[in-house]
DNA sequence: ACGAAAAAGGAAACCGGTGTCAAAACGTAT
DNA sequence: ATACGTTTTGACACCGGTTTCCTTTTTCGT
């Protein structure tokens, strides 16, 4: 009985103009503070009256204005989301992760893909802040690393969140990964299974985690005593077409390599395209290994090893970062990636 | 002189609180119902006036406030997109069109990922709606394709949108492509070059483009009068694991099929999974034929035969249909698709 | 039972815009 | 100069919340 009253109320109610907190207070009997009070969860309220409030509430189907809490509270519950990313999985699971944190609150997440080649770029940027007034960004790679950008971010006053794959600023804005330490592990176990002659595409100048990446690499073939001549390091510009050109130009120039280690997963599956071509054998005859552990890697033949980092889980911390800052899982800003092991990786076998 | 005069005035009002409506009308001298005219641009405003108004505003650096301009009119400027879409690639192109369809106007676009197969789905997105009072939502497939989230939209006063492969609503509500007539291309383009034998791979029940798929398909076979074995027809769920199981059936039941069409591009890649795990050469034992033109098709080897469809020109129509209805570009609610020739088809060469 | 302190609740102003409607300014005919 | 119809402009209330500050009620010690 209750509950279809209660229902038929709601029905009502949506069937007009929303409920406010004025028709609450008013078939509450009390006043709207009061109300305030009761949406607010205040401590000095009498437990009978919350009960009262609250029940009105229900049977309304009450829910308060947004946009007049924003007015009032003089900031609003939108986290805005800006990327350039090439990778289309990556961003969605970031925003996956995101909504992991902000789901059950009043949070939400307004996304907008920008453009990294326009000049426009930053003053397209400071124009979206000025207008939605976000109460956060969070921004992904590559743009992350523009620091023109955080600058411009602190201007306004938006709070802020880098991703990024090294060190860019303070752990309270930066939710980062391993990539160098990982890099180094890859060429570890390319090279306990016998590889010497390794050769790297790494990603295009300017950005961060093409910089680490390749360092990564560098220093790990030092270590071990390999030499790395200058035509096994080729530069591509993170996407599939600059794979194949990029392993062309390398097996070309240096025929002898038995591994390719590429910066991102497109890269290299670009590689396997250009091996392909030239009827070499992965992982026969050439080894592959991804950076990202995005789909493709998995879908391509035979399945890639990679790199893999959990995205979704640093969409979430990231975001967390600026809504609860204090909560303890707010708190990691590296997150470690792993290797992924599949088929394109094989102990040498090609004569030297 | 004057520009840097601005210019210093602008820095300060960024480092206070923003300039209001009031900070504008007073340094103007005028009312801010006045200034309020100008922001709207109120035909009726003497133009000197107009003029001086807007100098103080580009001196200031004022911009509106999005959240009390929001209360007075009673509705935001908040476009929602829902999607629980397993392709990220056709996500991210549909908020890149509906980002080119909202650039440089006051909307911006949320988004909410959200869950097909929770039960609590519904009443989700009914707190979402209520919650966050949107302007109005888009729908991706494969949720476009619920009834009741419609008709939850309509009772809740929310314009929306659905994205579709076949008219589910008024075209006003409405972006579709023509995938059964293209379909039909598809096989009328695989019997030209000789194909008789041609298998499917259909999408998972109560997926609307999965049975328009099939229907064009199915329609196609029989106008051509070739017959269609119950055991050639095998159904995935659009996720590349299950294309893999599909084609192992479908070879296992029917090894005299000389082309496979699947209703989705990962079920694609999963089939040439299988082919290779079989020793089966693609394109001269089998023929691949995938739908979305997704990135895998481009990058797997051989590169792969599939339909695409303006996934971003319809997202920019979608949003339109939403912020300027009576505008022509909003009009169209049927986007073609084009078959997208490649490299995984080539007449049949296998013996019966 | 009384007074004081503490708790609970309310009135009014405010956040930064827009709508209504009347007043002011203007141009023109008389 | 006056009257009159148009343009322009402004005063004020309002959107639906929150904040400040003050009043009323309750609680409690003596």
């Amino acid at each position: 009985m209750k509950m279809a009253h209660s229902k038929r109320l709601r029905r009502m109610a949506k069937s007009g103009p929303a409920p406010t907190i004025n028709d609450v207070a008013r078939v509450a009997g009390v006043s709207k503070k009061t109300v305030s009070r009761v949406i607010n969860r205040s401590p000095l309220l009498k437990q009978a009256t919350r009960e009262k409030v609250e029940k009105v509430i229900a049977e309304l189907g009450y829910t308060p204005n947004p946009q007049a809490r924003a007015l009032a509270l003089r900031r609003n519950f939108l986290l805005g989301l800006l990327h350039d990313n090439p990778n289309a999985q990556t961003v969605l699971n970031f925003q996956e992760g995101v909504l992991d944190a902000i789901r059950d609150t009043e949070f939400a997440l307004v996304v907008r893909p920008v453009d990294r080649h326009s000049p426009a770029m930053l003053d397209d940027i400071r124009n979206f802040l000025e207008q939605q007034r976000l109460y956060g960004v969070l921004i992904l790679p590559p743009i992350s690393e523009n620091d023109e950008l955080a600058v411009l971010c602190r201007e306004m006053g938006c709070g802020y969140v880098r991703m990024g794959s090294a060190a860019l600023d303070e752990a309270e804005q930066l939710v980062q990964s391993n990539d160098r330490e990982m890099v180094e592990g890859v060429v570890d176990y390319l090279v306990e299974i016998g590889h010497t002659r390794i050769g790297l595409i790494e990603g295009p100048q300017g950005f961060r985690s093409a910089f680490e990446r390749r360092e990564g690499f560098l220093t790990a073939m030092t270590r071990r005593g390999l030499e790395m001549p200058d035509d096994a390091l080729v530069q591509g510009n993170y996407r599939f077409s600059s794979g194949v050109e990029a392993a062309n130009r390398l097996l070309d120039q240096n025929p002898h390599v038995t591994a390719i280690f590429a910066s991102n997963d497109e890269m290299a599956a670009g590689a396997y395209h250009a091996a392909r071509e030239r009827g070499v054998d992965i992982p026969r005859d050439l080894s592959i290994v991804g950076f990202d552990d995005s789909p493709i890697a998995a879908h391509i033949w035979p399945t890639m090893t990679t790199v893999g980092w959990p995205i979704r889980e640093m969409g979430k911390a990231a975001a967390l970062k600026l809504v609860a800052p204090d909560t303890a899982e707010a708190k990691p800003s590296c997150f470690p990636a792993r290797l992924v092991t599949r088929n394109s990786v094989a102990p040498p076998s090609k004569k030297i």
